[in-house]
DNA sequence: CGACGCGTTGATAGTTTTCAAGGACTGTGG
DNA sequence: CCACAGTCCTTGAAAACTATCAACGCGTCG
């Protein structure tokens, strides 16, 4: 499946009948607040999951960042193929807890961190699953679905990473591209804030 | 099992080969950053499960915020029984799903709420799980578990609970219970902050 | 090339935190 | 049963952080 730059994926509300694994390209999956405040839940890059948002409804929305391609797998099939094996069975409890422990650990950056915290959390998180070299983080969102992602604005995101790039900590390659100069810096940014 | 108040269940980075069932009490999971922040991932209130923080470590510790009564589950013989009978099987993914579904919600509470929103949110969610009358709340836990839980600090909690009193939304029965005079306001302020 | 959205920067305002102090509640020991 | 100590709760004032509002430059895509 083939999806253009900006469009969605699946609405909210849906019956999550599928489960979507991302060939090329990255997706968010987010919500609106009556007021139009946004959360993004997920970033889902090159060779990772989406669509587990809801156990029979998506409670999300999917829209792509960039022009994606998409495998489908629908859940009915999983399903069968995890009663039969329980081999399956077990790798895919895993999976889930896993999902369950990474979104644990998601409260504590959104509910205990500050902005700059936050941010260098997000490009080592970024480096970490990104496919290319260490030092090279690809952005392909916009500053705002990032801000939306960590619970900030556009304009703090902004703040932020000028104010790593002024301390050397990282250097600009484009807006959507940059390098990191400082890993240790940066690790130490995410783990408390010193400044 | 029994615990007394303030006693420790289970250290992070323990071994999570048991899942708990709360018969009485309380319980609260947090994790500790390096600077002395906390913050708690759940309250366990009685007839709920606890202990799945982690895929085979606890990546939370736990302790009783009352005295408790637990049962202690093995996982392993959790997960015979689940290989054993696909009934099970499913009824446990659904749970896990369940829980994960959850835990996306707290996203939009911690990146994206108000404090007044949270705290109205927070007495509506303990309202709903608890067992007593619709209009009673019963807070176990401290100002300062609270906040944790929220992301916010105990004086704005304690705050945010004189405004609620003095707009006659809620009415003080002692410091762990009130009694939600305007229901309505209350579900009003938890979706979207009007004031 | 032009238009529009996105990104950056500045000034200001608002919310929450921090720091501080007094009061209330709880549990313990006399 | 009462006194006391410690912890928790509440309230106030000041500070810090982030959001909001606004303007401008850039880039990206028709």
């Amino acid at each position: 499946m083939r999806f253009q730059r900006g469009s969605e994926i699946y609405a909210e509300g849906k019956a999550a009948d599928q489960l979507y694994k991302v060939v090329s390209g990255t997706v968010r999956t987010c919500r609106l607040l009556p007021d139009g405040r946004r959360l993004v839940a997920q970033f889902a890059l090159a060779g990772e999951l989406f669509g587990l948002d809801g156990v029979s409804h998506h409670r999300f929305f999917a829209e792509a960042v960039t022009d994606v391609v998409l495998i489908a797998f629908p859940r009915g099939e999983i399903n069968d193929w995890v009663d039969r094996d329980s081999t399956v069975a077990q790798s895919w409890q895993a999976y889930t807890l896993e999902k369950l422990a990474a979104a644990q650990d998601r409260f504590i950056l959104l509910g205990r961190r500050t902005a700059s915290e936050r941010v260098a959390a997000f490009l080592l998180d970024l480096v970490k699953r990104g496919q290319g070299p260490d030092d090279i983080v690809e952005l392909p969102m916009s500053r705002y679905d990032i801000a939306d992602y960590l619970g900030l604005t556009a304009e703090t995101i902004s703040r932020t990473l000028t104010a790593l790039r002024k301390n050397r900590i990282i250097a600009d390659q484009g807006c959507h591209k940059l390098r990191i100069l400082d890993r240790d810096a940066l690790e130490e940014q995410a783990d408390e804030d010193i400044l």
